[in-house]
DNA sequence: CTGTTACCGTAACGCCTGTTATGGAAATAC
DNA sequence: GTATTTCCATAACAGGCGTTACGGTAACAG
């Protein structure tokens, strides 16, 4: 006796929780602004969740998602990690979401053994791709090299668009990787 | 008519804050949980500080003081950008507590234009470096190369410590130096 | 039509927050 | 000695928080 879409409810909450996050940080997300921007009220959040974590670690695991659906839409090591760049206003956002979750994974233990998995996960994806390209490089090395350059990039980045714009995040990725792999 | 050394408390209160943040994060850190931390009560915080925001605007400026002293204490390029890597216990606290000031700068319009007023600087003061050593390259995009390469190191060890233990980080540090300034 | 169930707005609850007020002990000043 | 000021613990306060309970509306079932 389903009346409405279950999913599509907690997807509406979820994007509310970016929203707010975006803009305000994990301080200012609280229930009664989560609900505001999902344009109704703390009543149906909590009857789609059962709390405040629970929503959280779902708002968590469907940015992941998104995060690995752009990647895996995505073919060749420059154009893998580029995608993981904030070069529009929209993934922009998403790198604040997403710095938000991380420092939140740094003192929460239960969201930290899932974070490390996912980077060290990440991190073996790109050694991968490096092994395949050039065999005679340590790709395990160039692979954390990489991801920590473009993870630093996307978080200066997101502080500081006026130095960092998408121009700039791509030619500190290319010409990295074009010492690497001449 | 002084009778305590006003600078040694608010001192001790900073260091408090640290440590409430290096554990429990922004969430976690309360007025009470410094306080406790300080070894007293929050009528002593308060009585040297004329709120929370003031308390944590010192906390962070003392930490930038920190930050600096170290890197001044060091010369040439690989030292001081070494300096910059939570390379023990103590800097592996600092860089976590470093985070959670960073995004909250993300979300307070307070503290945005100092950070990025300080990452310009941390930015320049690298490119002047690389400069010195080596004026064929282009300095900015080296230097934007080689910061966010840093921050991304100590963001990724401060989270996974175990897969970017300090040898590591300095391998990715040196190896990616020796191919910038054979 | 009647009964049942999904949906969710409203509101109350207790807790914890930053802030402010109070009061008193201790040190200095005179 | 008294007066004054510094220092800070204690406690009260209003406001906002996550959570929970309640109630009504609307949709389906029989």
């Amino acid at each position: 006796m389903r009346i409405v879409d279950t999913e599509e409810r907690r997807r509406r909450v979820s994007q509310a929780v970016w929203e707010v996050m975006d803009r305000a940080g994990f301080a200012g997300l609280t229930m009664r602004a989560v609900a505001e921007a999902a344009g109704c009220t703390t009543g149906m959040v909590t009857h789609y969740f059962a709390g405040k974590r629970e929503m959280l670690a779902f708002a968590r695991a469907r940015m992941h998602e998104r995060m690995d659906a752009r990647v895996r839409a995505r073919d060749g090591l420059a154009d893998v990690l580029e995608e993981s760049l904030p070069l529009d206003a929209e993934r922009r956002a998403e790198t604040r979401v997403w710095l938000n979750f991380l420092v939140a994974a740094l003192h929460d233990p239960d969201l930290a053994p899932d974070h490390v998995d996912r980077n060290r996960a990440w991190q073996d994806r790109i050694a991968s791709l490096i092994a395949e390209l050039n065999p005679a490089l340590d790709a395990s090395l160039e692979a954390q090299t990489l991801v920590s350059l473009t993870d630093g990039v996307a978080t200066l980045a997101a502080a500081d668009p006026g130095r960092f714009p998408p121009a700039r995040q791509r030619e500190i990725l290319r010409h990295h990787l074009s010492r690497l792999l001449p």
